[in-house]
DNA sequence: AATGAATGAGTATTCATTCAT
DNA sequence: AATGAATGAATACTCATTCAT
């Protein structure tokens, strides 16, 4: 086998692992056994089982780069909400097919240790930096608020994304719940073009101030 | 020492530590040489590591129980708004005010292992079930739309408040960046509100040019 | 066990297969063995087996101070030669006492590996300091010529030392061949106190001259 | 390139490398990456790292034969004190001339383990067998003392140059320290001529105070 | 002759856990 | 209750060696 082939081989093998068990229960020996190599064979692609990880991390982002949502569920994005719908199609659609990717960046990512987590923090801030040109440019088509918090709206979108991701898509999948993938996405754009969509979000702000004074009555 | 003090003084040793190094990258040794008591210790305590993590997570759920937030921080909850920005604010407060439980319920408990896992779910399922009995009372006083999703809001809900505390009070503070934690909660709260409390409630997707025209005018 | 004695009788287990296999071809595994304790028994004091041979070595040194030769061999040092003779019996006599430190010292410590040669090195450092320290007090009170090379002397000695208890003590006694010691020493000593001590060494290097002349003839 | 040249390209950077980092340290990766060749290459022509070092030895022991020493230092053999210092000239000047092999034989090969120092051992027996035979001519011309222990004697010599050459050619050099060759080959041979060429010979044990007396006069 | 992917026996080391004191 | 010496299963990782190409 072509190193490259044995090499995707094996992280496929990996990810399917660490999704399944974390990067701690899962062991080399597992890896190998299943794929019927032998012990040592992992270790001439990778430094070692972080190292395996990091590029299991890298290998996801492309795979996400490369990724191509269904023609069928793409919108013409002539308006600022159908544009935020493709974009969230986009991450939906991917960890709704591939699963384990979508297991690793959310679940098990996050908290293995001090060495891994910069990786997967740069990784989420390539996410984070992404939404955040797309903020900006909806602020200067008057899409979006001139005092929304670029900031914080970009890590509330993140939020939403993975944690509904999560609940949707691993834990419901894993009782053999059936999900509708479209109305899913359609609930959550709703949601966030509620949020941060001008003319489908009231002014909170000044709808706040209002309900006070009414309460001050 | 009495039996009792030692107990909680190893949990909040192991809070503190498994915060900062996680679940497998936190030695037993560790603990023990910070606390300054011998090995067997714990054993006396707890049957074993993972038991001590059980326990750590429930000791977490009893101090959020017990939190209060600090009174000027208390709007009369005379309208949904003002509830709902009780409720955020209470978990906000209580993040700020331990972060060491925010970051083991948040980055640190989901992902370590099957065995562990489902206690961390529970805990979670406690605070989704808190949530959406807060939105059928909301949808019953008519403060929510009546064909609103409660559970997909409610983890929203549970991705918003996770994944921006994970963002403020654990990342940037790691940074040493200050944070303005009652702005933050008004933020958290008016993004809320613009999804789901009426009058702020997105619109169907086929209103969203409609309204846009309108706007137009 | 007191963890003193069973630090030391890892110690004394690992200096003779140190001695006998070498470092490389000891594994920890044979030691634990050969005592009957546990795998791990030998990191409670040790942190790895470098550091194990590491302290050795400095085992090594402390049993050499302490080291006294039998009564019955020591000359009252009125003499610079019976001085010499007294040095060179500790030195021959520790080693036929322990032949594993001997075969340690010359031939398993020098040429292991970088990090323990500093430390071997460190040790020979003394040996030779101490011979340097002699020699410039046998130059004071005029036993040894003026213009002796005391560096060169000092490595040569210990050249003359090592070698011979090397031939003597390790590879004959390995045949089982017997050495009487006093001869041994005997011998050293005059060949030593032909080189350096006045008296009993001509003046060589005038000899040399002369030599040359008569070759230029 | 050649069968022969390359095998012996191999011999030579197994030197370079054995000398620098030891058996143990040096990876038959590390001779193959430096000599851009592949993994398997080497096993063409050893039948493993042991055979490499055996051979190794070999190669060593007839650049050591077929060593010359430049014309200059050589002097006509005409006394046994210039035959002598033509014979520590050949060895201390190939020592300074290949410092890896000295390197191999003084500090690398002796203690490596039982399948090896055999065969390191025939080499050194080949040097006494050397030295002896120019020993027991001494004896026959009448420049050695009957009495003289030939033995102890080729031990005396081999302890004197292996220690001396390691100590200038190998710690001082690695030091950066420059040495002056010629002058140390005067001091050695001077010092060793001392020791058992005839009127430098050195006193009996009862002899010494005698002379010592008899130079007081 | 040369390559380099693959092998797998071998080894050091870790660390939760036990238990006699 | 507390101690800490001892345990040993578990595991990552190494590296000489092989062999199909």
């Amino acid at each position: 086998m072509k190193p490259q082939e044995r090499k995707q081989q094996i992280i496929e093998c990996a990810k399917k692992l660490f999704s399944k068990n974390g990067f701690y229960e899962t062991q080399i020996i597992d890896i190998v056994n299943e794929l019927r190599i032998s012990k040592g064979n992992p270790y001439q692609y990778f430094k070692n089982k972080e190292d395996l990880f990091l590029q299991l991390i890298d290998y996801i982002y492309h795979q996400w780069i490369e990724f191509k949502v269904p023609d069928d569920k793409i919108r013409s994005p002539n308006t600022p909400y159908n544009y935020l719908h493709n974009k969230i199609s986009k991450i939906i659609y991917f960890f709704d097919y591939d699963i384990d990717s979508a297991n690793i960046l959310i679940r098990i990512g996050p908290g293995i240790n001090r060495t891994i987590e910069p990786f997967v923090e740069k990784m989420e801030h390539t996410f984070i930096e992404n939404i955040k040109r797309d903020l900006r440019a909806g602020k200067r088509i008057n899409a979006i608020e001139k005092d929304a918090d670029i900031e914080l709206l970009s890590y509330i979108i993140l939020g939403v994304i993975s944690r509904v991701s999560y609940y949707y898509l691993i834990q419901r999948r894993a009782k053999k719940a059936s999900v509708d993938i479209e109305k899913l996405v359609d609930k959550i754009v709703s949601s966030l073009a509620a949020i941060y969509l001008k003319g489908s979000a009231p002014p909170a702000v000044k709808q706040v101030s209002k309900r006070r004074t009414i309460n001050k009555k």
